[in-house]
DNA sequence: TTTATGACCTGAG
DNA sequence: ACTCAGGCCATAA
């Protein structure tokens, strides 16, 4: 049994600590979990995390603010959770992107 | 080992 | 806005 699982795990422990209403890019994630250039492998990670971990997979999008092309559902859930999307189909990331330092 | 694929990123046309 | 190409890392065949 390796250490990769702490990858996951790390990532998920980020995510789960975005507060509602916020969101992240996969490359913060992954930065921020303390594994910088793994952006594809937190996309991975949280596409297999199960719902029951409670982590809001949803609240992570890309660097365009772009949800999922294969998960339309995702942009329901953000709705939902009060996120606002622009005209064109985007998070608007420069009010919803997450600063952990700010943390407002 | 080599290829192919992917809930990615960036840049160019 | 859209598509294509190159780069990045992990997993599967």
């Amino acid at each position: 049994m390796t250490d990769n699982n702490s990858f996951y795990n790390d990532i998920y422990e980020i995510v789960k600590q975005i507060p509602r209403g916020r969101v992240l890019t996969y490359k913060q994630a992954a930065t921020l979990a303390g594994y910088p250039g793994r952006a594809r492998m937190a996309g991975r990670a949280l596409g297999l995390a199960p719902a029951e971990s409670g982590v809001p997979c949803h609240r992570v999008v890309n660097s365009q603010g772009r949800t999922a092309p294969l998960w339309p559902e995702q942009r329901r859930l953000l709705e939902a959770e009060g996120i606002v999307f622009k005209k064109n189909g985007c998070v608007d990331m420069t009010r919803h992107k997450w600063n952990m330092d700010a943390d407002l």
